[in-house]
DNA sequence: CGCTTGACACCGT
DNA sequence: AACGGTGCCAAGC
């Protein structure tokens, strides 16, 4: 299975309301590519099973695809209330 | 096989 | 606290 397949079966299993950082995903995997795992979501060739949405940065900020601003509603719906453009980790983040 | 790019992270100003 | 430079790993050309 290749590095960026790993990624996409982590991320379905992110439950709604919670979000992850491409940091804590990469540690999952044993590696430290946190970059490789920004370009899997990019990528991402199961758009609609993976939910790259609720992938954020570890500071909390959402990421380049929030540009769209859509996306951040979309979270909003599954629970995930988003302030000053950066979800709240401490009660939202998902460490697997 | 080597260089460039990318939805990032970390440390120094 | 905000901004910029540097380092990480994998994929694509």
């Amino acid at each position: 299975m290749k590095f960026e397949e790993k990624v996409w079966q982590l991320l379905k299993r992110i439950p709604k309301g919670k979000v992850t950082t491409y940091k804590i995903i990469a540690r999952k995997l044993n590696a430290r590519a946190y970059r490789a795992v920004g370009r899997a979501c990019a990528r991402n060739p199961n758009a609609p099973r993976v939910p790259c949405h609720r992938v954020v940065m570890s500071s909390g900020k959402l990421g380049g695809y929030t540009a769209d601003g859509s996306k951040a509603s979309l979270l909003k719906k599954e629970g995930v209330i988003i302030r000053n453009g950066k979800v709240d980790l401490v009660k939202y983040l998902y460490d697997f």
